[in-house]
DNA sequence: AAGACAACCGAAAACGATTTCGGAAATTAT
DNA sequence: ATAATTTCCGAAATCGTTTTCGGTTGTCTT
């Protein structure tokens, strides 16, 4: 199986590459019978332009670099699956690799994705990191990165979030206007933006409602696991024993949580409520169905791509380049485990 | 921020680009004098090979293509990790793309990594795939395919795969050992291997019992949902009132009888006893807690890029390719939707 | 001092596709 | 018939790396 080359097929019809090569793409100096044979003769023998030398070439891949901090999880495959259909869409393909939450592989990440040439860079922040000279240094070089879901504010891109503070809010006040007035949080690792914000618009909510903050109502979770949901929850009522709501800053762990007060006989929501976010697949079948705010990670991965290919148009035709923040709506999903209004 | 090239190392250095790219590759024609002098400058100057022009050269792109069904699924998410992560380890990235259970899709997605020039090929079959040509014509091309998971006893290659007629057989004769009696099959879509063999295996489990075979027992579900489960679960208890278990190919089935038969006022498993396939996260979490089978996909992911990896290396060494079947154990985890023996 | 060898390095030809620039042939205008 | 245009095509340079195959030096024998 000899593959077919600009020359293979040049010599056959007698022509130039240069022919075959501007007949192929339609240019005008090619006369239409040229044209024709050119194209015929390549459709028969199956022609398909070797990548590489194209690539070489136009000093593009058409391929784009994604970085996720958890590909199990329910979240972020939605955020794969909108990215994949979107670049596909345009003709780009997707590397995906997993930071795993750490700054060291983040970094290694990155560098296998630049050094393979990508186009571009989706990437989304590893609880761990806590410096941007890695990224800022790749925007500086002039590959086009957009941050997505856990973005930092201190480096100057494109990003795709939700309003992390509004949405939190959102699910404390809903909390609230169920009758529940002691509200415990569980909160996330303390460095990403996201965990902060949850915790920010919880906080004001409180505020706004005339709830006095009390500090040792919030929990650290230091990662998104159901074990620690599981593990938090005892803690929670052994200190404070009349706390009447719970709103953990993802599903998984509110997802521990409930499990962990089934087996301790407390009922849910007639005792306490819960709330969760990001609304994984899993809310819909726990039981009590859990509440929880929905964070469209399909639609978010779609819209990083989009600005990433935004760029990339921008880059190709020499115009300067504009970073865009999209910020994607939320809302709250009451379900079983929170009392009706 | 121009980039750096072997020109410019050479050029600044006085040798030719001959010597700089000998020496970064520690030939032993390259005195350790000059060796010192390129590596160093190639090191200040972060000097990064150009991949394009590296896979142009070498014809190969250190790329191979990864088709998964559908990617927000447990299983299908475990794989991609299990995949990632093998291939990271010697130097391959992974573009990932899925078939949406379509052969259409299925067929348009390799060509678009074939034409990118991928290394290899992992590859799980869609629900509707029936025709095995366009596979049989890569294979014959050249381009090394490891099918996993869904595969075709009729294309000739490697493949890694579980038993799953062993593994139904002994979910169905679990359940016949916690004394179940009218077993229910739910099986998945007619086509893939994966469900016949499912359905043999539940078939074998009854004649070994001598329980005889009841086809209206068997409800096919035509794709892998949730909502699926909820919908067959009150037909199965409609057609036969005094079914005392269910076998379903698949835990997001199962767990939709599971919730459905839970607001049927259905006792699970004092009533009907579930087994589901997979051991998906979730399982762990329903109430009661499904009972199903270890299906390890990321160790199946591993594998298949081993075998790819191995594929690789015979066409490298200019080797006879040696087609590998592996079958990943699997085993049946006793959970709360089935009585104890 | 001549020959034999080793040690080092470079020219050049790939790998395929793209595109600029110029030139030959064909057409039209004068 | 000559000049002025079009129309159409090709040579050649590029993109950056790799590797073969020689060719220079210099060192070591005798």
């Amino acid at each position: 199986m000899l593959k077919v080359t600009l020359k293979k097929i040049a010599s056959t019809l007698g022509v130039s590459t240069a022919t075959v090569s501007k007949a192929l793409k339609d240019y005008p100096d090619i006369s239409e019978k040229t044209k024709k044979k050119v194209k015929s003769l390549a459709a028969s023998l199956n022609y398909k332009p070797n990548s590489f030398a194209q690539s070489l070439r136009n000093q593009e891949s058409k391929i784009i670099g994604l970085i996720i901090p958890t590909i199990v999880h329910h979240f972020f495959s939605n955020i794969i699956n909108g990215v994949i259909d979107a670049a596909s869409e345009q003709g780009y393909l997707v590397i995906t690799l997993q930071s795993n939450e750490s700054y060291e592989d983040e970094k290694n990440k990155i560098n296998l994705l630049i050094e393979k040439n990508v186009d571009g860079l989706l990437l989304s922040l590893s609880d761990k990191t806590v410096n941007y000279k890695h990224i800022n240094r790749l925007i500086d070089d002039g590959v086009p990165v957009v941050l997505y879901d856990k973005i930092s504010r201190s480096v100057n891109c494109s990003k795709v979030i939700i309003n992390d503070f509004a949405a939190a809010f959102n699910a404390t006040q809903y909390l609230i206007d169920t009758g529940c007035k002691k509200i415990a949080h569980i909160r996330g690792p303390l460095k990403p933006q996201t965990t902060i914000d949850r915790f920010m618009g919880y906080k004001k909510a409180l505020e706004v409602n005339n709830i006095s903050f009390d500090d040792s109502l919030v929990y650290v979770s230091d990662s998104l696991s159901f074990e620690n949901g599981y593990n938090i929850a005892p803690k929670i009522i052994n200190d404070h024993n009349d706390v009447d709501a719970i709103f953990s800053f993802t599903d998984l762990v509110a997802t521990g949580v409930l499990i962990r007060f089934k087996e301790l006989g407390i009922l849910v929501p007639e005792q306490i409520s819960i709330i969760g976010f990001s609304n994984w697949f899993l809310s819909k079948i726990t039981s009590p169905t859990l509440s929880t705010v929905d964070q469209p990670g399909y639609e978010m991965g779609r819209k990083a791509f989009t600005l990433l290919y935004n760029e990339l148009n921008q880059i190709r035709n020499g115009e300067p380049i504009k970073h865009e923040i999209v910020e994607i709506a939320t809302k709250v999903i009451p379900r079983n485990s929170t009392k009706s209004i």
